[in-house]
DNA sequence: GTTGACAACTTGTCTATACAAGATGTATTA
DNA sequence: TAATACATCTTGTATAGACAAGTTGTCAAC
């Protein structure tokens, strides 16, 4: 009886309404609830899952906030389209997951992979001493075609070393997966620059041309600052698809 | 009797936990609790604001969403930095409120009002039959330089009509506090593309800079779309800023 | 027929309670 | 001294219940 127990807590692994959420939201996806459709009602979901309405609630509000849904009260929750923004660039999401998503031929090349210090003026990001951090850079090629320049500063404070096999497959499965760390946050800021000399030989880049810069820091759970990243990207090839919920500007006075 | 209570729901108009967010948030702009610090506990703030725990979470997580701070199972939430991310170009934000917290001299040209089709194979949007709208193009001149092109297609079978004075204050207000629309949501998608020679004259670009183009479809409480705009950005006056928080691609096989 | 009241649905807000699980200091024990 | 166990904080999850508020159809009254 305990055995069993505790394999029913270790293939559940995650909270109630997780489950239900993602049961939910793969349902939208194959279609058993059609866009534009209502989802049963609050109390017919506790009925079909077995659980109270501020558990159903919280998936809910997770599918809210992901765009799967609107809610109208007095109505019900009606299920959106979100084929058109499937690219969740949006969120934290690593080139390598990117890239399973959306199903392209997709190579990296290292281009180096040694200690440096984080240069902090970039990133606009006031710090009294240097960073020490190990620096990555690479270059990612899709379908034959370079794409983007990523230049990874993780910070040695918190990782000691990255080993050149991980730096060639994904920086985040290695922090996440192997060295078991909560990535939880960052924030990230685009603009558009003009290349250095060797930006745009990498990328191939006519004459002229600019390129979009994408800058973010990326945060622990604990609150811990532990990656700075650059990441250079072609022009023509950029793409950058948002989901957003009208937050007010409220005021005090 | 009964007129004080008219007046104090009047003055309340939110929910319990709408009220006790925006005073923690502006506790936490007006450093009362300060960048690194941790709020008080779930079980102090009840007491604090004399209501329950479910009720705190729901401030609390409203907080955790917006970037404000950050908990930590066991220990508390801690406030975080927020001085960097400032510019919630992320969400949905008019231009009229964005320079109002910028504090900056902003001008506004109206080029264009009449009735038009929707373009929507710009928006790569799949539509049976044409959209009547409303097009309002406008200029948006920042301390003497044109930084942005608006266009703006609204549809006609949501709003009939746009008076001009509207078009050259804020739609947003206009459409909400004015006509009282609840906008909801929006998508939005970045990219970077040539500009064609009415927009690199408007703009007073030089021979051959590319364009930030920003395309979102905004969409009512209801669902109802009623609103496409573009808008063309010079590329050396954009930037753009997020915060984001870690979702995991999860798959089911 | 039109209007209005009402019932029966929906989601939204709020409370009170319980226990699980992570963090941390303080004893007790080996 | 060092390790362990425990008490006591913290946040996380789940439940059951109550009432408010928006939506819609029905039925009665005019």
């Amino acid at each position: 009886m305990k055995a069993f127990y505790r394999k029913d807590v270790k293939s559940a692994l995650k909270s109630k309404y997780d489950v239900i959420q993602l049961d939910i939201a793969n349902k939208i996806i194959h279609g058993v609830y059609p866009t534009g459709t209502f989802l049963p009602s609050e109390n017919q979901l506790c009925d079909l899952y077995n659980t109270s309405r501020e558990t159903i609630r919280k998936a809910l509000s997770a599918l809210l906030e992901q765009g799967f849904i609107q809610k109208i009260q007095g109505k019900g929750s009606i299920v959106l389209d979100l084929s058109r923004f499937v690219f969740p660039v949006s969120g934290i999401t690593s080139f390598k997951e990117l890239n399973q998503t959306q199903n392209m031929r997709a190579e990296t090349r290292v281009l180096k992979l040694e200690d440096s210090i984080v240069p902090t003026q970039l990133f606009n990001f006031e710090s009294a001493t240097d960073i020490p951090a190990t620096f990555i850079e690479r270059l990612r090629v899709v379908n034959g075609e370079p794409v983007v320049i990523d230049r990874d500063y993780i910070v040695k404070d918190v990782i000691d070393e990255v080993p050149m096999n991980v730096a060639s497959d994904s920086l985040y499965s290695y922090f996440e997966d192997t060295l078991g760390l909560e990535i939880s946050y960052a924030t990230k800021t685009i603009t558009v620059e003009s290349p250095s000399h060797q930006e745009q030989q990498l990328l191939d880049l006519p004459f002229d041309k600019d390129v979009v810069v994408v800058r973010s820091e990326t945060y622990l759970a604990d609150t811990t600052l532990f990656q700075f990243t650059e990441s250079i990207h072609r022009a023509d090839k950029f793409s950058f698809a948002d989901f957003a919920r009208r937050k007010k500007i409220k005021k005090e006075h």
